[in-house]
DNA sequence: AAGCGTTGTGTGCACGTTCACAGAATCTGA
DNA sequence: TCAGATTCTGTGAACGTGCACACAACGCTT
C-alpha cells in the first residue's frame, strides 16, 4: 500500500518523521538500532516507513559516516584466465558470501592493463570502498604499490614478495613438496615438472617445493616453464618435456588445468597414466575429477581463502591493525588415480 | 610531492580552491569539464590538485547528483553452478569491460536464497546503483518482480517469460534446431536429448528447438530432463537415456558440460563417438575443445551478451526508454569431431 | 521537596559536492 | 563612450543523513 506520495522524489527521513509524528533524530536512532526509543514511537515509525516507502539514501549515509559498506575485489589477471581459473571463481564466491553475511557489498575490478591500474587507483581513494581484497598480485605489482601508498585496509590472497600487507594463503611450497613426494614414493625415477606462472609467488613456490622434495636427484633439465596455469600451456609444456626426456615416468603439473593438458599429450603419445607415467596436479579444481584417470592433486580451499580474506578485511575496517603475519590454510594432498 | 596537509582528513574541494586562489565553483567547473574556466585558473587548479592530493569524494558527489556511476550485476544461480558455468564468467567479463570503458563500476550480487533476495531489493532502491544487469533469471523470479516494481533501469541477459523489460539474448530455439539438424543430416535415426534447466527460458527453448528439428519423428521417450547444465547431470542424464533406449545413435545435450558428462558415460559403456553415437552440445565453452573428440556445438557469444547488456543499460541510465523488444545475437553452429 | 540518574526527544550543524544565480570583467560594434 | 553580449567568477543554497548537545519527563533515593 505505497501511499500517493510524489513518485519522483523518494521518501526521506523527514517524510518518515512527519508521518509518524516524531522528529528526524528519533527515526534515525530507531534505524540505527540505538537505545532510547519508546515503544509508541517505535511502532509509529515502523508503520510510517512502510506507508511512505522509505529507503535510506546510501550516498547521504556514506557521506556523513565516511563508510560505504562496500569492498573492492581486485583481480589482476588477463581476462582469458579469469574465465579458466576455477580458483578465482571460488575465491570470489567465498568472499562474496562472507561479505554478504556482514551486509557488505562487493565491487569487482578486473585489472588487465595500465589503464585499468589507473582506474583502480582512482576508485580506491575516492572513498567508494572501505577496503580491498587483491587476488593474484605479482611481485612488484603496481596495484600493490598503490594500496601500500594509500594505506587503505587491504588483504591479499596469496603472498606476493615485497608487499608488506595482510594476507591469506596456502603453503604452496610445502604442498608442492608433498604431492611431488607422492611421485617419488611410488617409485618414479625420472620426475619432471611443468612449472607455470613464475612471475607469481605461487608459481615460484611450487617450483621450490618440487625441488625440495627431490633433493639431490633434482635435475634442472626436467623442469619446463610455461607462462600460465592453463590447459593449452600444459599441452605445450608436456610436449617440450617429452622431447627433452622421453624416459620420463613422473610429472608434477603446476595446476590441474596444466595437468589436464599434459594428460592429453601423454595419451596422444601412447603413454598410460598412471602405468607408464605418474601425474599429479595442483588445485583440486573441477578439472581433477573430469579427466580419465582422475588426478591426484593438492586440495586448495578457494572459498575459504576468499572468506578468510573477507573476515580479515572486515577486522581491519573495524579498526584492527593489519597483521602482516598472514594466515595459512591447510591444503592436503588428495589421492586419486593418476599417481 | 604530497604536501604536509593533515594526514587524517582528506583534501576537499575547499582546500583546492584555497591553494589555487579561486573559488569552489570554479574548481568544480574545471573538474566537470565545463566551459568558462580561464587558462590561468586552469593551470593553478591543476597544480593545486596535485599539491594537496585531492580526490573527489564519491559519496558527496553521488548525493547531490543522484547518480552513483555503479551498476549491479545480479546472478541468480546456486553458488556451485556459478563456479562451473563458463557462460556466466564470460558475461561478467563482457559487462565489466563495457562498464569500465564508460567509467562505471560493477557491483556483484549473487542470489542464492530468499535472504539474498531481500538484500538485493534493499540495495536496488537505496540508490547504491543506477541500474542492474540480471543474469539467468527464472520465470516468476522474485528478483525480476522487484525490478519491475522499482522501475529501475535494468537489462536482462536472456528472456524470461512474463518479464516486461529490456533484454539481450540468443535465439536458443533456432540454434537448438540447427544443431539438432546436424545429427539428423548425418544420418542418425534415434536421436535423444538431455534437456536441462527447464525452469529457465533457455532450457525450455532448447527443448522446443530440438522438437522443431525432429518434427514428426520426435519421440518424447527420448528426452531426459535434468535440473542443471552440469557435468554430473550430464552423466546422470546419459545413463537414464541409455537405459531407456540402448539403440540410441544421436544425442543433443543442452550444454557442453552436460555433453562432456554424457561423453564420459558413452565411453564407459564402450560406445565410440562419433562412430556409434553422434553427440552435440551447446555454448561452445572451453569444455567443447577439452573433450576427445571435440564437441560439435553452438557458439554462444557470452562476452558480447554481457557487453550488449551493459550498452543497453547505459542507454537507459542516460534517459532512453527501455526497449522491450530485445536484442538477439548470432550463435552459429560450430562443427567439430563429435557429430 | 530537593537532588539525581535514566530514558526519551527535538534541534542545529556538519559531511563535500553540484547547481542556480548574481555579479564582475572583458570584448564588440555603433 | 555607452549598451549589450560574452566570458569568467564567487556565493549561498540544497542533497539526506548521523551525531553532539540541550532539554523534558519520570522514577528513585535522601
Amino acid at each position: 500500500m505505497t501511499s500517493s506520495a510524489d513518485p519522483v522524489r523518494p521518501a526521506t527521513l523527514h517524510d518518515v518523521a512527519r508521518a509518524s509524528g516524531v522528529s528526524r533524530g528519533t527515526v534515525s536512532r530507531h534505524l540505527n538500532g540505538e537505545r532510547y526509543v519508546s515503544e509508541t514511537a517505535r511502532v509509529a515509525i515502523e508503520q510510517a516507513i512502510i506507508d511512505v516507502g522509505y529507503v535510506p539514501n546510501t550516498a547521504a549515509r556514506n557521506l556523513v559516516r565516511r563508510r560505504t559498506q562496500a569492498v573492492a575485489f581486485i583481480v589482476h589477471e588477463p581476462h582469458a584466465l579469469f574465465l579458466e581459473d576455477p580458483n578465482i571463481a571460488g575465491i570470489l564466491l567465498g568472499t562474496n558470501t562472507a561479505l554478504s553475511d556482514a551486509d557488505y557489498q562487493m565491487v569487482c575490478l578486473i585489472v588487465d592493463s595500465d589503464r585499468d591500474t589507473q582506474r583502480v587507483a582512482r576508485y580506491l581513494n575516492s572513498g567508494f570502498v572501505d577496503g580491498a581484497i587483491v587476488v593474484s598480485a605479482r611481485e612488484n605489482d603496481p596495484v600493490s604499490r598503490i594500496i601500500e601508498k594509500l594505506r587503505i585496509p587491504a588483504v591479499f590472497v596469496g603472498h606476493p614478495r615485497g608487499v608488506d600487507a595482510a594476507w591469506v594463503g596456502i603453503d604452496n611450497r610445502a604442498a608442492a613438496a608433498s604431492v611431488t613426494a607422492r611421485l617419488r614414493d611410488t617409485g618414479r625415477q625420472r620426475i619432471g615438472m611443468i612449472a607455470a606462472a613464475l612471475d607469481r609467488d605461487s608459481g615460484t613456490d611450487r617450483l621450490a617445493g618440487f625441488r625440495d622434495a627431490l633433493g639431490g636427484s633434482f635435475d634442472e633439465r626436467l623442469v619446463e616453464s610455461v607462462p600460465l596455469y592453463s590447459y593449452s600451456d600444459g599441452v605445450a609444456g608436456m610436449r617440450a618435456l617429452l622431447e627433452r626426456e622421453p624416459r620420463l615416468d613422473g610429472v608434477f603439473a603446476a595446476s590441474d588445468a596444466v595437468a589436464a593438458g599434459a594428460l592429453s599429450v601423454l595419451h596422444a603419445e601412447g603413454r598410460t597414466v598412471p602405468g607408464d607415467v605418474g601425474l599429479v596436479g595442483f588445485d583440486d579444481s573441477s578439472w581433477a575429477t573430469r579427466t580419465t584417470p582422475q588426478l591426484t592433486t593438492v586440495h586448495q580451499p578457494a572459498a575459504q581463502l576468499g572468506a578468510g580474506a573477507a573476515a580479515e578485511l572486515l577486522h581491519q575496517i573495524g579498526g584492527a591493525p593489519a597483521s602482516t603475519e598472514g594466515v595459512i590454510l591447510d591444503c592436503p594432498v588428495v589421492l586419486r588415480e593418476s599417481a
